[in-house]
DNA sequence: GTCTATACGACGATAGAC
DNA sequence: GTCTATCGTCGTATAGAC
């Protein structure tokens, strides 16, 4: 299964661009990575670049518009497995913590994608599918009663802001644990910022 | 009292470029700013830009410098002037809303200056002056037991990730109220994530 | 300190053979 | 679909007069 998906990777010369600007972008920055840079380091040549995506920013597009899905289908299934909005939203965070250990480049990608001053016409990460997804869990939860009435707006931001910058702070390099290590006590924080009791 | 400040600011053409550009980054985004554009804006020559800043990054570097000693100035300010670490909170919350409605290009470039790919050597915005100082009252809110005992990134995030995420979000345009209309609810979730009780 | 004019390089994008 | 070679543009930065 691992092999055949490598393997896929691999001959897919769209996948395999893909991979290779999520690294160039990370650590350069997408300004500073030519098209020739990206030609070079994913071995395809700039001609098949302008014939898969169009354009510089199209291959951005591409890059987000893959690692948004994921992000939405990982979310979407802890909706469908988890019943109450408490163990919905912990789980996210949980899977939000072991993103940004396993794949920190994504995450640093999704999180400031839309700050990066490319993708100019995309919407900020707040108003993105992943995000909608957990703002309709929060809004259950109000529903339900587990989580005190009030905007949902604040609602959201309190429970995911902690988290969120805590998650910042690892990408940053501030916090030398890994994010599992701060898990239980972050997520006790966030929880009581907006439970009902 | 205004006026001279506003002579003195029309005066000195540093001021004068550093007020440019902040407009211009801020609605066009570094990148897509060239050097002549904020010649042209400011009406400084492209000469003097290079005479007084030494390149472009210069210009980003000084506007940040300036921009995070006046922030630094509010924060310490509150410190001096507030007592509890809960209203040195509060108060930093409410100034960082106030600001956010005055100031809408300041804070918008304050929160994403470090990520977006220019001033590579910056310290992320969560380990600059500003950040470090608010981070200090909340140390002496847990030693004085109004703040719960945990972990110092994880108390300064839990406490201030929530408001953060709510002025993205206002920045971002999806909040049509002023934050102020958002305040009570947002600070009140915020300080229950952490309080001793 | 301020200005204009210009050098120089790099970039995104395309043409056109295979 | 893939490739190489090349074009035209625009950017930063500097030179040098005032």
């Amino acid at each position: 299964m691992k092999s055949a998906n490598t393997a896929r990777r691999a001959d897919d010369p769209r996948q395999l661009v893909l991979d290779t600007v999520l690294a160039l972008f990370s650590e350069r920055g997408y300004f500073a990575t030519s098209v020739q840079d990206i030609s070079r380091e994913s071995g395809v040549s700039v001609g098949s670049l302008y014939h898969h995506f169009g354009d510089k920013a199209g291959i951005a597009r591409a890059l987000y518009q893959t690692l948004s899905d994921r992000m939405s289908a990982r979310i979407s299934w802890i909706g469908a497995h988890r019943k109450t909005a408490h163990d919905q939203c912990r789980d996210i965070v949980r899977t939000l913590f072991d993103m940004t250990e396993s794949e920190p480049l994504v995450m640093d990608f999704m999180l400031y994608a839309k700050h990066r001053d490319f993708l100019p016409e995309e919407k900020p990460i707040c108003s993105s599918k992943p995000f909608e997804l957990a703002r309709a869990m929060v809004a259950a939860g109000m529903v339900s009663g587990e989580i005190r009435p009030m905007d949902l707006n604040v609602a959201t931001s309190s429970l995911f802001g902690g988290p969120i910058r805590i998650i910042v702070s690892r990408l940053d390099g501030i916090l030398q644990a890994p994010l599992t290590h701060y898990f239980d006590e972050v997520w006790d924080c966030a929880w009581r910022s907006v439970a009902a009791r």
